[in-house]
DNA sequence: TAAGAAATAATAGTAATACTTTTATCTTTG
DNA sequence: CAAAGATAAAAGTATTACTATTATTTCTTA
C-alpha cells in the first residue's frame, strides 16, 4: 500500500503549491529538520535559505510567514493521522478495538511510520509534539479558524468523538474526552522527556507504549456504562 | 482571611523583586493587564515602558526578559492555587470531597479571586490559559527546569496525584492523571471560547461548571477500583 | 527554436524587536 | 550631607520579519 499523502494545495496555506516544485519540495524536507532542531522561535526563513541555498524572498512567495508554514506542517500530520485511521478502523466493527488503534496511532508506537516520501517523519512528530499548541495559542486564533485551517484537527476530534459515542452513546463528553486524549497524547511523551515528575513513566527509554495505557486506561474508564 | 500572597523573591526569576518598589509593583500591574491583551507574542517591554511612563531599560532591571516575566507570573498563579487548595482541604477527611474541591479550584469557579491585591486576577487568569505553555514549550525546557522554575507546578501536581492515591492507592497513573486533568482545565476553557467543536459546551456562556463536571467524570471514573 | 512568461536569485531596504550601554538626574539611607 | 542606589533619557546594535527591485535562469508553447 502506497502511504504517500498530498495535501490538497490549500491556497490559504500555502502560497503556491510546495509540493509542485523542485524549490518547494526542498523547503519542506529542510524546514522541517531545521524547525525540530531549533524550534519555532529561533526558526527563520533566513536560516532555511542558507540551507537550502536560495533566499529569503524565494521562501516567501511559498508561505506568508513562519506561522502558516507551521500550519501547514500540522495539517499535513493530521491529515496523515486520519488517514491511518482510515486504513486501519475501516474493516473493524467492535468500538473497543477501534479505540485501542486509534490510541495506538496517536501515541505513535505503529510502524507504518515508514514509507516512500522523503519527509523526516520523526522530525515533523518532534514539531508537532513541541510546537502545536502555538498554533492556535495565538490572538489570531479566530481568523485562521475561520480560514477552516484548522479542520483536519478538528475532523479527527469529531471522528474519534463518534467512535467513543458508538462504544457508550449514553456518555455526555466525547468530544472533551476526544481532544484532551489527542492533547495528552502530544504532552504526555513531552513532559516524560522534559519534566518526568509530571509523569508516571519518566527514566525507562522509549515509553510510548505507557503513555497508550494511561491514556487507554482513561477513556475506558471514561466510557464505561455507569 | 487575608488572601494576600507574595512569591518569596526568587532571583532566578526576577532580578530584584518587583513587590520591592512602586516601580515594580506597577510593572507587574500594568504588565498583566497588557499582556492579556495583547498576547504574548505582541507583548513588548517597550509598549509596557509607554504605559507605565517609563522605560525599557528600567523594566529589564527587573526582569531579564520577556520569558521569565511571564514564569514570574506562572509561578505567581501556581502558588496561589496551591495557596488555595491547602486552605481549602486542610479540614478535610474524605479524599472524594478534596478531588471535588481541587476540580473545583482549578476550573476557577470559586468566588475566592476577590481579594485585596490590587492585581487583575481575571486578566491574569487569561494570561496562564493561553500562555502556559509557552512557558515549558521552548528549546530551553531543560535549563529552565534546571533553574527549578517549574517547582510550583509540579509540586502541585505532585500534591493532586498524592491525593489521587489517597483515594484509589492501587491506581498507576496518578502524575499523568493530575497533569492531564491540569491541562485539560486550562484548554478546555480555551477551546470552548475558540473552538468549541473540540468540546461539548460551546456557545453557552460561562461554562465552567460543565468544564468541572467533565473533569470529575474523568478522574473518578479512572480512579474507580476495578 | 525563438519569444514570452514564470520562477528564482541577488541585493537592498524598512520597521520593529530584544536587548545593551552611557550618562544624567533623582531619591534613599547611613 | 554624602554616597549609594534607583530611575530616566537617549542612543546604539544585531536580528527579525518582512517588502521591493532588478537581473537571471528555466520552462512553455507557438
Amino acid at each position: 500500500m502506497n502511504l504517500q499523502i498530498s495535501i490538497q494545495p490549500n491556497l490559504k496555506l500555502a502560497l503556491r503549491d510546495p509540493e509542485g516544485s523542485a524549490l518547494g519540495r526542498k523547503i519542506i524536507r529542510e524546514c522541517i529538520k531545521l524547525m525540530s532542531t531549533l524550534g519555532y522561535e529561533q526558526f527563520t526563513f533566513k536560516k532555511l535559505a542558507e540551507v537550502i541555498d536560495s533566499t529569503e524572498a524565494s521562501i516567501y512567495r511559498y508561505f506568508e510567514n513562519k506561522h502558516r508554514l507551521l500550519l501547514y506542517f500540522l495539517t499535513w500530520y493530521w491529515n496523515y493521522v486520519e488517514y491511518q485511521c482510515m486504513v486501519s478502523l475501516h474493516n473493524l466493527n467492535d468500538p473497543s478495538v477501534k479505540i485501542k488503534k486509534i490510541i495506538e496511532i496517536l501515541t505513535g508506537s505503529l510502524p507504518s511510520w515508514s514509507d516512500t516520501s522523503d519527509i523526516d517523519k520523526a522530525a515533523l512528530q518532534e514539531i508537532v509534539i513541541a510546537e502545536s499548541s502555538k498554533a492556535y495559542l495565538t490572538k489570531e486564533v479566530d481568523d485562521i479558524n475561520s480560514l477552516q485551517l484548522f479542520k483536519p484537527y478538528k475532523d479527527l476530534c469529531r471522528h474519534i468523538a463518534q467512535i467513543f459515542s458508538e462504544y457508550n452513546p449514553q456518555y455526555p463528553y466525547t468530544h472533551s474526552l476526544a481532544s484532551t486524549v489527542m492533547e495528552a497524547s502530544q504532552f504526555q511523551p513531552y513532559f516524560m522527556e522534559h519534566l518526568p515528575s509530571l509523569t508516571d513513566f519518566g527514566g525507562e527509554k522509549r515509553n510510548s507504549k505507557k503513555v497508550g495505557e494511561f491514556l487507554e486506561n482513561l477513556v475506558f474508564a471514561s466510557l464505561r456504562k455507569s
